[in-house]
DNA sequence: TCTCCGATTAGAC
DNA sequence: CTAACGGTCTAATCGGAGA
């Protein structure tokens, strides 16, 4: 007896960070918007309009400077916060059509469909649900492993007639090649840039190819993650659906600054600012850092400047979670490798050697009780009363390093003060 | 020659 | 007005050091 074919669904927010910033700006509905990354520096969200346009995804916004001033794009600078309220509420309402939901990413969630009846039908009901209650647009893909519903999501995305719902467990055998082969490599979930131009060298262009090639002779020549994209694409589940995301086994808080910083003061203000950050997270996550980097680094598009990115490593003797500790440790390690006379434009930390807390908490070595407390107390006053509301004198403090952000829309779904009211 | 480990690479979003 | 190219994370693989 052999089990009967799973459905796996792929939901997807279209084009997400625009689509929040639409939620509040029905006006923007029908004209191009794009959202840039941190510092304003590239853009990573695009509405149909601007793709439309010929805006390629991540390319640098003062390439694109004409195109947006001629066409009336509506730019913003990214508002995660505002992007991380809305994602919760359209992962909260997702989790009711499935006792099985892996959050992917913000904007994605897998769910395991396998076993309701009219699959479809819950597929456009998640769709409606989410628009009528969030406003966010969304696709459903289907299929039977991952790889395969992230697949059919493209398709959704694609073609309009599919009303944002694609199911490959209903097509027929020539149905589903007929796709494969009009779907070029690249859009395979786990073949990038490298691996497209190769598999092209080979003469393989489209998923079709993909798929049918010998699984032995591809994973020779490029390793077990090839072995499982085919062997998914024949239906054949290799990646599970993971419930709970693991603990990181590494943190990293870093950024490029809005201008170039040479004073050592501003340094160890953002590098402060970075360890408390990176600190927060590993104490949310209940676990304890072992190594410490610190890194400053030059502007690496100026090559007519000097270049220095120095990176220095600091082990922790005793392990902790302690942002006190962690930043004594971490400006002594900035005060090593810093050097006068260049101009810094990054700079940021990295935790690893993570373990979990509670293995350390019974050894009377492990972070001072005073620091817990303190901590703790840190974190439970920032999570009421809002992030930043307590933190160490050097945190942050100066805005010499802080990033460019100059058309931010407001947080309006979880700071009062930015809250829109219609007078 | 083998194994371990840190560094690098490739990919995702 | 000018200058202007993101941030985090994982797994696999590479390559050198030491056994």
């Amino acid at each position: 007896m052999h089990s009967p074919t799973r459905s796996i669904a792929l939901i997807d927010c279209n084009n997400f960070y625009v689509s929040c910033e639409r939620i509040f700006r029905p006006d923007l509905q029908k004209i191009p918007v794009l959202v840039l990354s941190n510092n304003d520096g590239c853009v990573v969200s695009r509405s149909n309009e601007a793709k439309a346009l010929g805006i390629r995804m991540a390319v640098p916004v003062f390439q694109i400077r004409d195109l947006v001033s001629q066409h009336k794009v509506a730019v913003f600078s990214s508002n995660y916060v505002l992007y991380a309220d809305i994602s919760n509420r359209v992962m909260a309402t997702l989790q009711y059509y499935s006792p099985v939901q892996e959050v992917y990413s913000i904007d994605e969630t897998f769910l395991e469909l396998t076993g309701f009846t009219n699959i479809n039908e819950r597929a456009s009901a998640i769709r409606d649900h989410v628009m009528r209650d969030i406003g966010i647009p969304v696709c459903v893909g289907i299929g039977s492993t991952k790889t395969l519903a992230k697949l059919a999501n493209f398709v959704a995305k694609r073609h309009p007639r599919s009303k944002g719902v694609f199911n490959f467990n209903r097509l027929n055998p020539f149905q589903v090649n007929t796709i494969l082969k009009n779907t070029p490599v690249n859009e395979i979930w786990g073949v990038g840039r490298r691996l497209t131009t190769a598999l092209n060298e080979l003469g393989i262009l489209c998923v079709f190819q993909l798929r049918d090639a010998d699984i032995a002779s591809m994973r020779a020549r490029f390793g077990v993650v090839m072995e499982k994209t085919i062997r998914e694409l024949r239906g054949e589940s290799c990646i599970n659906l993971e419930e709970q995301s693991p603990a990181k086994k590494q943190i990293i808080s870093s950024r490029s600054f809005g201008k170039s910083v040479t004073d050592m003061h501003d340094l160890e203000d953002a590098i402060a600012h970075f360890v408390s950050n990176a600190a927060k997270k590993l104490r949310d996550q209940q676990s304890i850092a072992g190594m410490l980097q610190v890194f400053i680094q030059t502007d690496r598009f100026r090559p007519d400047q000097p270049a220095y990115c120095p990176c220095v490593s600091l082990p922790l003797i005793l392990p902790t979670s302690s942002t006190i500790e962690l930043q004594r440790l971490a400006l002594v390690g900035l005060k090593s490798i810093f050097r006068p006379g260049f101009h810094y434009k990054k700079a940021g930390v990295t935790l690893s050697a993570i373990g979990d807390a509670l293995y350390y908490q019974g050894d009377l070595f492990a972070m001072q009780t005073e620091d817990r407390e303190l901590m703790k107390t840190m974190d439970v006053l920032n999570r009421r009363f809002g992030k930043g509301t307590v933190k160490l004198s050097q945190d942050g403090a100066r805005a010499s390093w802080k990033m460019r952000q100059e058309s931010k829309s407001p947080e309006y779904t979880t700071n009062w003060n930015e809250f829109p009211i219609c007078y």
